[in-house]
DNA sequence: CATGAATGAGAGTTCATTCAT
DNA sequence: TATGAATGAACTCTCATTCAT
């Protein structure tokens, strides 16, 4: 039941089908059309209607994945020696996928409002991950103490919201980092 | 014919469809459509678009208005003798403004990627003049120096839209201020 | 297109819309698509939605009409001073129409099951005044007392439907109704 | 693959698909997908497009199923000591079946308009069927002699449908039937 | 011989935009 | 000048039918 053991490359269908969303929808947003997936996925409008019945399943499918990814890649951090660098290091990482991908992606994502079912669930799950991380780093001395994890949350979607819809350079991108950075750090 | 011919002419139509295209984009973003903001006008759909022969147009004509009246204002704070008060507050201002309103304006403003044209000046306008409140505060001491405009712009932003996105309570929000601001001052 | 001034005659595209719609569906039924009726009717498809923003809506309006012209003719002979031949005459006309008209139309209808709103009105109204013209007869002796209103409706519209459907030449059809009618009356 | 492969490979998969296309067509209509027929009949969509090349090929293979075996019993009934009873009782069975399955059949059946080939040949061979069944009622003096076919047919699809079609309790139907019974027996 | 993924043609519906009043 | 009816293009989604496995 896992998803489509069915063909050998209807599950490779499947997953371009879902990368290419990833791009159409980071670009042109919700907006987009499921039209222009199929389109650069090579199939045809139906077969995207039969892996993901609806385009909102599309969609959530699309940010599913990514916060899986993102959750996976926090709950290994999670089990470093060195919480400050872990924290740090995720979020930085974050920001920096952000830059290319994200895009709309997150202009669903945070709020989780217009998006029910399970890309809901995505978002809820990365916070709590990057709860964890928090936490540690704060006992580890590494974060202030009277950051809460909403505000951290916040920030974290704010500037990789920033950052993926304005072009910044390397260097400024690090800039607007080290001085959120600094902003967390005890004085 | 309209629904309130009283307001109608008093303000004159374009200044309504104006008012009335804020508030309706706002709430639904770009995706909003012309016709409810001409129905909440009290217009007909064909005025609308003799005032604004295209919706884009018309999104744009909301963002530069937007834009001039936070300029406005940022150009007001440039003469202030407080410089880092000055600034922080503007900042906080616009912030605080994003919360209720802003919502999809900045979607398409910040990059000005898809909206071209005119529109495109009202950042550019608003860039520069907190470039002049951010240098007047770095002289004063109140901001570190190795803070670009590049970054304090990226920073405004992205705050900004995650404070619009996610539901973030009073507290929540001033804090997630304070970190940016502990960033910003020098140690 | 073709036809089209605009302003006065926006009430005759609604009317032209109606009467080819009645037309379209009569032949094909419901599963008809409103593009045809669009086309037929010399509009553009959104003008059709224009008018009836939904498929459903337009059919209801159809269904509508048709029954508010059959209850008026069955209340006009409500008061007529001969009941039985009232009744049969109303009975006889509905056939009659049904013949070349009513197809679907009924098909939706009767049950009612389908359609819901305004339209479900319609045939409950009917049924209504078929109950006066029939009880009427009733009591004038014409209709045996025996006889229920859901019997006689579903008489009504069973012969209708069957008329409707099978290419019935003019006498088999007197005849057809000459049994139902035989029956209906008291031996 | 299969959901039941057992009742699969013992009725075979086209008496399968023919059941449950009949259950399917008899409750939805033609508008039924032929997906769900496959679905319900555990066997892939394909499996039926082998055993019936065409929706429409397999509509009229259920129309002709099931005209057959009504038919079969009509033949049966024509041998009957008692010509009276063995035409009204079938057609009173007639309509009873309709109640539950026939539905959309009829839809197409009666007139044999839509559906060509084959099924047309079902409605004919029943109409002969019901014809010598008439005829030697006629004969025994139990049904009056001005009855033609048309008209008996028309009534038989008309009751048919209308049964069908309307909820009608047992004593409603079997007054309905009762009135056009009488109208068919000579004074 | 069976399977189910893939497909294109359409259906309903919406929306920015134009045109006659 | 303001109006709103009309329009076609585009989008989401469905379904009968085909093709590779």
């Amino acid at each position: 039941m896992a998803t489509q053991p069915t063909r050998a490359d209807a599950r490779g269908n499947r997953a371009r089908i879902l990368e290419v969303a990833e791009e159409v929808f980071g670009r042109g947003g919700s907006a987009a059309s499921t039209e222009e997936v199929a389109r650069l996925a090579g199939v045809g409008i139906a077969t995207v209607f039969r892996h993901f019945p609806t385009k909102q399943i599309l969609v959530e499918a699309v940010l599913v994945r990514h916060f899986d990814r993102l959750c996976e890649r926090a709950r290994g951090l999670a089990e470093s020696d060195d919480p400050g660098p872990a924290f740090f290091g995720f979020f930085g990482q974050i920001v920096a996928d952000a830059a290319g991908k994200l895009a709309i992606i997150e202009a669903f994502t945070d709020a989780g409002g217009d998006v029910g079912g399970k890309a809901a669930q995505g978002p809820r799950d990365l916070r709590e991950a990057v709860g964890v991380l928090l936490r540690r780093a704060q006992d580890a001395g590494a974060v202030r103490t009277d950051a809460g994890l909403d505000e951290v949350h916040a920030l974290l979607v704010g500037v990789s919201r920033a950052v993926a819809h304005i072009r910044l350079d390397e260097r400024a991108r690090a800039r607007a980092l080290e001085i959120v950075f600094d902003g967390l750090t005890p004085r």
